[in-house]
DNA sequence: CTGAAAGCGCTTACAG
DNA sequence: CTGAAAGCGCTTACAG
């Protein structure tokens, strides 16, 4: 259990209880299969016996790591990050790594700095969930020698060439519409991303393209803007109700959107999907407790993020060398289209 | 800029850069005071010129600190803690601590353990945010000198006794009811939250005792059980819907529960508020976008998590004598209660 | 298989 | 106000 002394017992305690070097201690913890099964034993059983455990800081400083990670993620609030956080956090942990997560929010486009510990390079990698961080502030970080490897995850940044997971966003909206036609529907619209947000555009031509492909056009009075929040899609389906010539169906770039605009709807009682048919994007967890449930494009969220972390390590396990010599992979994961409640033929 | 070397500039190069000790670079970073304005300078430029950043695991170990603290939560994925989360991130990042966070549902009760970095004390504080940790796996990092403070916010464990950051769950489900009874509700039932958990009674107490100072009986067969989950919701509302004997009006433990059961209603045609009304607790952002939208109790999330983040700060500054000897503060955060469209009066 | 020794990059009494 | 020196707790060639 560790005597009661007045600082943690350390290497050196576990050397003299078990009368060997620090050196063999040492190896015995990290390369057990190099000292002898007698040496092995006494210096477990010292180690039990004294409390020991290892010192992280030491250890780093001397191996020249961190032992850590850093995600930058734009908004813990939004929910849409945490079952991928979940899955980052899975894998690091199981390779013995801390993930140290730090909201981007408060350092908008105007601020230039990243949190300390990304910017000293006191983490060994960096997963990157917000593509609208300054390029300058993710590249900055000392020569290519000391940068800590990074992968981008969900969004990213057009001109860094980093690996990146993300899901075919432009295919998944030409499902996404492709459904809404199937039910027979010839005017539909789109609530949009914010307009900064690199996955807006292609959701939008996925959407436009499918439209297009049967020889349909998405009039431009049926494109709301957004930006990811339930108050955006309220705000959309204001502008839905008050407009004369509406679409019968609206596919939208997030869940949040796509539960704001219903739920905005309802409450000015147009039924959703007799009157107007709605498609999400996510498949946020309360998508199918929704009333009605949603219609949505599932995103491999914990997928997305275990990938992310697995690519990040192989990362890291490179020389810088190896590192810019190899193409950044782009990893994209399936999607599915969840069918539920809220969408249906057009009405009359 | 840095220059591009194999490895980043140490306080060595700054010190060679500026033709002083490396003491002096030391001693300028942290108490630039102590040294004379014209050397504060050269180190200045010296730093700038040679992209000197400091190296934390070596100033840790020197300072014998981690620089990080550790939150513990239950699920990451559940959207009730991520505003607390950037609660305590926005705290600690201003005091210079990076935040470790981890996922406790993979070690469930049978597993004693807990992430590395806790257990061997690799971090100088810990914030707990679930109640059902095991005991032991929360105090045996060591001996108390060498154990970094532990406050609790949310839930708790009754028997460790560590400040703990909560709302007067009891108070809050009192207020809850009155709400329901001034409406004119006689009828009131309450879905619990897990039996396991510390909130579960003082909420159900809270209801009942509400009742029963106006003469009124909370009868068993209107108490439904829970586990916090939106699955769990719509389960309450199958029996509800099932029974004769009908309450007209639910509290629920949690708005996850509270929209899983009007999910479930509204599915059923029945209609809320006007069959029956529903009361949650938390005030998730989904609570206001609902339809209809959520009655509830709101808890000062982002505040639950500042104001436990500032507590640790507290504590990390004491000796461990301090704190031992200092009692352990309770600090209850006021809730507001959120009146919205899912209560109303009863029916007939 | 094992130990002595150097060193990772800092900070901080101590002495001047 | 400043520097030389020790030391935080590890790991790892190097030598045996």
């Amino acid at each position: 259990m560790g005597k009661s002394g007045s600082k943690a017992p350390s290497i050196r305690d576990v050397a003299h209880a078990a009368g060997v070097s620090t050196a063999t201690v040492s190896r015995t913890l990290s390369n057990p299969d190099v000292v002898s099964e007698t040496t092995r034993e006494a210096v477990f059983l010292a180690i039990r016996e004294t409390g020991y455990t290892v010192n992280l800081a030491a250890r780093n400083l001397r191996k020249r790591e961190t032992g850590a990670v850093a995600i930058l993620l734009p908004n813990l609030a939004n929910p849409f990050f945490s079952r991928i956080l979940s899955g980052i956090a899975e894998v690091m942990s199981e390779a013995g790594l801390s993930v140290l997560i730090s909201d981007t929010t408060p350092m908008a486009k105007d601020d230039h700095r990243l949190p300390e510990y990304v910017n000293q390079n006191n983490v060994d990698g960096i997963i990157v969930l917000d593509g609208n961080l300054r390029q300058d502030a993710l590249l900055n970080r000392g020569s290519p020698e000391v940068r800590a490897p990074m992968v981008f995850a969900c969004e990213w940044i057009s001109q860094i060439d980093r690996p990146i997971v993300t899901v075919d966003n432009q295919e998944a909206s030409v499902r996404a519409v492709q459904h809404l036609l199937s039910l027979g529907h010839r005017r539909i619209g789109h609530i949009c991303g914010p307009p900064d947000n690199v996955l807006t555009a292609s959701r939008l031509e996925g959407a436009r393209g499918a439209m297009q492909s049967v020889g349909l056009r998405m009039k431009p009075e049926w494109i709301y803007p957004g930006d990811f929040s339930l108050q955006s899609g309220s705000e959309a389906a204001k502008i839905w109700h008050g407009s004369s010539d509406r679409p019968t169906a609206v596919y939208c770039a997030c869940d949040e959107m796509a539960l704001g605009f219903i739920g905005e709807l309802t409450r000015r009682k147009v039924a959703v999907p007799q009157e107007v048919s709605v498609v999400g994007f996510d498949d946020l967890d309360m998508a199918a407790h929704f009333v009605p449930s949603l219609t949505t494009i599932c995103q491999p969220r914990v997928t997305i993020g275990r990938t992310a972390a697995r690519l990040l390590l192989e990362r890291m396990r490179m020389t810088p060398q190896e590192r810019s010599a190899r193409p950044a992979p782009r990893v994209v994961l399936p999607v599915k289209l969840a069918v539920r409640e809220s969408t249906a033929p057009p009405p009359g």
